[in-house]
Order: C-alpha cells, then sequence, then structure tokens
DNA sequence: TATTTTTTTTAGATTTGTCTAAATTTATTT
DNA sequence: AAATAAATTTAGACAAATCTAAAAAAAATA
C-alpha cells in the first residue's frame, strides 16, 4: 500500500467519518469537522481524487471509494491500538488520548502495527468502546443498545460512551462506570426519566436520563 | 518548552551528533550527515539561529548553545525510549528499530515521555548500548572498554557496540553476545589479534579482531 | 603572493498545504 | 421565473522546506 501524508490522511480519516451519517460529503462540513476554510478542503479533494482515493464532481459532493476506505480504516485502527495502548499500558485517563493518538496515527511501519496489536492482546475496541478494524479492515461489530431504554433485571455490560469529555468522565468515574462494567437497572422513574442501576460491589444509585442516554451497553450470555 | 517541526528536530539531533566529535560543525559535513544539500544546511542555519538554538557566523561553521543542546537531549531521549520499547516490548531486532524511532521522536507529549519512561522501569540505555538522557538531559556514563584491549579471565559486561548493522547482528546473534552479556576473554591470539572468549552455558568460541574492535563492555562489580 | 580549489552562501524555483477575496454555481425564496 | 442567499470553486498569495546553478568567501597550492 502506498504512502499519504499526514494532512491526506487527516482528510481521509474526516471524510470517513462523515459519510458514516450521510452517504455523500459536502465541503463546508468536512471544513467544519477539520476546523480550515472551505477553499482548503476543495484544494485537497482535487489531490485527492488524482490519487483515486474518492469520487469528486465538483459542487456535486464527494465520497471515499474502497481504495479511500482502506486507507481510513488503516488509520481508525492505528488511532484505536495505540489509544488503547495509552490507556492500558501508559495509565492515561481516556478522555486524556485523543490528541496524542491524532499524531501517532500516521507512523508508517506496517509492522510496528502488528506487533503492537499482538503486545496488546488483539483487543477489538478501544477505551471508549469504539470497534477497532483488524488488518484487513473488518470492524468488529456488537448488538448494542442505550442504557436509557435497557428493561429492567437484565444484567449488560457498558461497550461505548457516547460523550467523551471530561465532564462525562469524572461523572462516570464517580459512579464506578467504565467500558466493561455490568449494570443491572433496578428501577425507572418516570418523572424525569432517571434510572436506578446496581453495579457489582457498589451501592445502588440513581443516574439521570441525560447519563443513561450517553451509556451504550449489550446484554451479557 | 517551545515547540519545533520535525525538520527542525532532525537538523538539531543531528548537530549535536557531529559536536560530539568535532567541536564546531562545518556545513558540509551536516549536509552529508542529513543527506541534504550545502544549501539546504544554510537556509536552516539561519531559521535556528534565529530561534537563538545556535551559534553561528556565515562561513564560520556553527555550534549549539544551550538551548539548542537541550532540545537536542529532548529528542535523543525519546529516540533512545521508543527504541527500547520496540526491542524490549514489541519484540524487533534491534537493527530494525532506528527508522521506525526516527519517526516517533517527533511525537510531542511530555506525559507520553513521562509514561513510556515510567513503563519501561527507567531504563539508563538503550538496546544498542547507548545512553539515555533523563528528564534534565542528564547522561549516565558508564566506563567502558573495547573488548579487544580486555585482560584476560576479567569478567566484563557487553554494555554496547559500535557496528550497529544487520550483518553485525547476525554475527553477535550467533555468538550469543547482546548488551548485558557477560564475557571472560581466555585466551589473544598475537597473531590476528583474535580473542577466544567464553560466555556462561556457551562453549568457548573464538572471536576475529574485527568483531572484537566494535564491542564495548565495561568490568563486572 | 597569485592562482586554483573547496566550501559556503545567495538567488531564484518548486512543492505542499494553507489562506482570503472574488467569481461561479446551486439552492431557496419571493 | 427572477431575485436573493448559500455553497463551492478559482485566483492569487504566503510560509516551510527543499532544490539547482551561480556567486562569493575561505583555504590550499603552486
Amino acid at each position: 500500500m502506498l504512502n499519504y501524508t499526514t494532512s491526506e490522511e487527516n482528510y481521509i480519516k474526516s471524510i470517513y467519518h462523515l459519510q458514516k451519517d450521510s452517504d455523500t460529503v459536502n465541503t463546508n462540513s468536512l471544513a467544519a469537522e477539520m476546523q480550515t476554510s472551505a477553499a482548503s478542503v476543495t484544494d485537497m479533494l482535487k489531490k485527492l481524487k488524482n490519487k483515486k482515493l474518492l469520487q469528486y464532481e465538483r459542487y456535486r459532493g464527494f465520497k471515499l471509494n474502497e481504495t479511500g476506505k482502506k486507507v481510513a480504516l488503516g488509520v481508525v485502527r492505528k488511532h484505536r491500538l495505540w489509544e488503547y495502548f495509552l490507556v492500558e499500558k501508559l495509565g492515561f485517563d481516556w478522555d486524556k488520548v485523543h490528541p496524542i493518538a491524532e499524531e501517532l496515527e500516521h507512523i508508517s511501519s506496517d509492522e510496528l502495527i502488528k506487533r503492537l496489536e499482538h503486545f496488546l492482546g488483539s483487543p477489538s475496541f478501544d477505551p471508549h468502546g469504539d470497534p477497532i478494524p483488524d488488518r484487513n479492515g473488518k470492524i468488529p461489530v456488537i448488538k448494542q443498545l442505550c442504557l436509557s431504554v435497557v428493561p429492567l433485571k437484565h444484567s449488560v455490560t457498558v461497550s461505548s460512551v457516547a460523550n467523551q469529555t471530561p465532564q462525562m468522565l469524572e461523572m462516570l468515574k464517580h459512579y464506578h462506570i467504565g467500558i466493561g462494567t455490568t449494570i443491572i437497572v433496578t428501577r425507572h422513574f418516570e418523572f424525569d426519566g432517571s434510572l436506578e442501576i446496581k453495579i457489582l460491589r457498589q451501592p445502588s444509585c440513581i443516574l439521570s436520563e441525560q447519563v443513561a442516554k450517553n451509556v451504550f451497553v449489550h446484554y451479557d450470555q
């Protein structure tokens, strides 16, 4: 596989994330996402089109082709493996690792990533619960649902968190909730949508609907 | 501390290595070291002088000042910690890690390096036996001598290897010699300068003078 | 010391990625 | 459908890092 510049990789990654939500992407939303000007985006689109990484007709929006998606998945893979390393091996809090992984994801060695993955035990999900694509770009899937809609008395495990701010982290730390935590919802208060939950070896506690809406879980086997 | 570009850091590091041998550095030798043109070196020298990292009078050579040396030591520190990580944690052969560490050394986070160092157990020497500067730029010293001049029957430990090519690595692997290996020189053949050595749990073997001249050791306590 | 050679610097281009401002195309409203 | 607004692209510029070729300075040699 060819090598791309850090800037190209960043554009490709952002397009990839945007086109998951809305099939074709437009210039302004990419400019907003990347905090740059629409003109810069247009410039880069021409380069990426020349390198055959995306479909693009001027004024008509754009989307990554298969090659482009593979490149994007490679960058996402590296980003999430490094995040896992930073949290699990170096002990960073998960809300601190993003900017560092943004740099590490552009280190080019394939052998490095192969060995890093093995060293980490081939994790399937990063510390935020986001899936880590495998070497072929395959993304592990998991049947997730929002904690706010989980039925009472079912045992579920936290698999990801939507809002990844320091404020949310602080909140979750206080409640002893992290990726992998097992939770049972014991009551649902109609009035404000808040939940009473039970975590193993913790006293019961109440979560606001706002928090619950940002926590995603899967059913335990 | 300010941030510098990857290119600036690479120039600073190369100047640092060159000025260890010859107090003041000249344009052509830096150009050769960095595999670039003398004109490019002059361009960069002006930038580094503006940023107050080196003493430089045109046509008169140049050298890093104290600020420049600190920056250089920071880069060297990062390079060697990453090399240690790549060899000790990811299982790379030591002759494969240099180009990867050349990329990793430019990752900017200080917190990352602090935690990486702690994770690695604060090593003092990298896998080639080169010293790792501490957070303040202090370089651990060790009283080294060349294996070719070690007196007979003294127990010594390999601390570094001068020639770090794949060919040398292959040779040393064959003899079961690495950084940290304990060696006793049992005979010295005047004819060709070759040595008979004994390594714990290995049969005695003969090293050519050429190999011995590239191996550095220190006396055991 | 005068000449030649070597080293170093300058001058002028080039590439990559960015910018602002103006022009163009598309979309939305009267 | 015409006018207006919004989105997008082009034109032209700039900074960083590089290059080649020419000029200038320093060093070596005759």
